[in-house]
DNA sequence: GTACAACTTAGAGTATGCTCTAAGTCAAGC
DNA sequence: GCTTGACTTAGAGCATACTCTAAGTTGTAC
């Protein structure tokens, strides 16, 4: 059970290169976000390099935050050919602002942790006898 | 019900303010992410501006990704006074290493959907007549 | 004095996304 | 031929973080 033909992956290979558990590769298959996986005689998964590659994609879409419901719907525009191109192209990019106001955000927050940070390490040298320059207040 | 002595909000002002629910400010209090807020004669919350400013940390901490019993355990060290200081800082350093990750991991996969915009771009060129570049294939 | 709106509580319910369990099949090695 | 390990399924269970409900109190406005 290590070398299959082609360059079929069982679901464990696939869930050691993509980081995903196997009951979540079922999951996803369950759920519509990948298509029916191709079986072995015995009815065992055969993940294709497409499948992989699809896996793939669909993390990212994932760890940026895309709802698993609107990751279905753009699967499912995949299934449907290339009639689809243009509203999978804006569902993307609709996620794409998505995540450039996400990435603002987040640094703006950042900032506002680095800043308390930098009051804490002033509090810190000042309560161990050093005398600094004094950030303006920030409590808590 | 509008002008309050001092600076004191109701719980509805709290929540226009900060962005929260009544219920969320309620539920953060109940769980201990917000210390026991004081009441007036009838009962009802009146927040202080340093509640008030203790929420706005809340929010970035939690907006950033914190988990709310990480959250809760520096709100019990900020109880504990000037002790724990370097703690504090040490929980806002990993906090903000964790979030310089986030940063990285969505700015890249930022770029792979960039990259599938663009592709789907040059393929519905392609499909209403046009013939462009090719950029290396990604499917799906 | 009664309607109304804003608040109070404890605790139940919901949304999202996995994650795990139980029972069973199957092929290979001893 | 029996153990072992990887797989299969349906469906239950769990983690996180709210979000809402029901029943009750209070204070002002008419």
């Amino acid at each position: 059970m290590d070398q299959l033909t082609d360059d079929l992956l069982t679901i464990q290979q696939v869930a050691d290169k993509t980081g995903l558990s196997t009951h979540t590769l079922r999951y996803y298959e369950k759920i519509g976000l990948i298509q029916a996986v191709d079986r072995a005689d015995n009815g065992h998964r055969r993940y294709s390099p497409g499948d992989v590659g699809w896996l793939d994609f669909l993390k990212c879409l994932r760890s940026t935050g895309m709802p698993v419901r609107e990751v279905k719907r753009y699967a499912e525009l995949y299934e449907d050919g290339d009639q689809t191109l243009a509203e999978r192209r804006a569902l993307l990019e609709t996620h794409r602002a998505r995540i450039e106001a996400d990435l603002r955000e987040l640094t703006a927050n950042l900032e506002a942790i680095k800043y308390k940070i930098a009051y804490y390490r002033e509090l810190e040298a000042r309560a161990t006898g050093g005398e600094a320059e004094t950030l303006s207040a920030v409590s808590n």
